[in-house]
DNA sequence: TCTGATGTTCGAAGTGTTTCGAAATTTAGC
DNA sequence: GCTAAATTTCGAAACACTTCGAACATCAGA
């Protein structure tokens, strides 16, 4: 408590929720590691469409990946934009500096 | 993918679950200032009696904050030890590390 | 404008989570 | 061994999450 407001708790709740379920977390890691934030899906060298590929990958049903696609997006962790038939994916670097801080402040580093 | 096993998004999904919930943050947050790994609730100048002095602080009912108190240990990010009547948590640093890391990775920092 | 590709929304089934109060457990101190 | 304090376990009710397939929406290109 102490120095955060009393709904900070609730964002915080709120994004880790969100990469609570392994999928979620394995899509959240892949566009780590290939998109974020302006550097979106498809560009230059990387090419992933996000929804398609991902869920080939993971083994799940489209609609499946495309709602926890938008669970991540609701949380504020990543961003989305739709390009022609795409929707192409990032992370959103400032949620990102937002919960590595909360480790940070934890871990008194 | 790639570099991780398939079992760490599930480590790391068990993890966020448990600070899924706005209490079991608030709780980790107050253990992380007052209790990390050796230096228990109750040491030295900071007194804690973890579940029943969080309960009346959170409004909850004890048994629920056993419950949550459970779950932030089955996960891994904090550690129980009874010591009498009291049951004393702390942080486990191993775990803080751990998550500091998947953000500075996927921040690339 | 039709077609195929890509992605979203909907409804439903199964499962898991949250919270409480009551009862049980554990331990300190008499 | 009793009693009181601290915490856990149990059972139940309400609610939320996960996943799917089917139906719908959107867009690029022939």
């Amino acid at each position: 408590m102490s120095k955060y407001r009393s709904d900070e708790a609730q964002r915080y709740a709120d994004m880790f929720k969100a990469l609570s379920n392994p999928y979620r977390v394995k899509i959240f890691m892949r566009l780590a590691n290939c998109c974020v934030e302006d550097s979106p899906c498809g560009s230059d060298d990387q090419i992933c469409e996000c929804v398609g590929t991902l869920g080939k990958d993971l083994g799940i049903a489209a609609s499946t990946v495309s709602h926890h696609i938008k669970e991540l997006h609701r949380s504020g962790l990543i961003k989305i934009k739709r390009h022609g038939q795409r929707t192409e994916c990032s992370v959103d670097s400032a949620a990102l500096d937002l919960l590595l801080g909360f480790f940070k402040v934890s871990a008194k580093v």
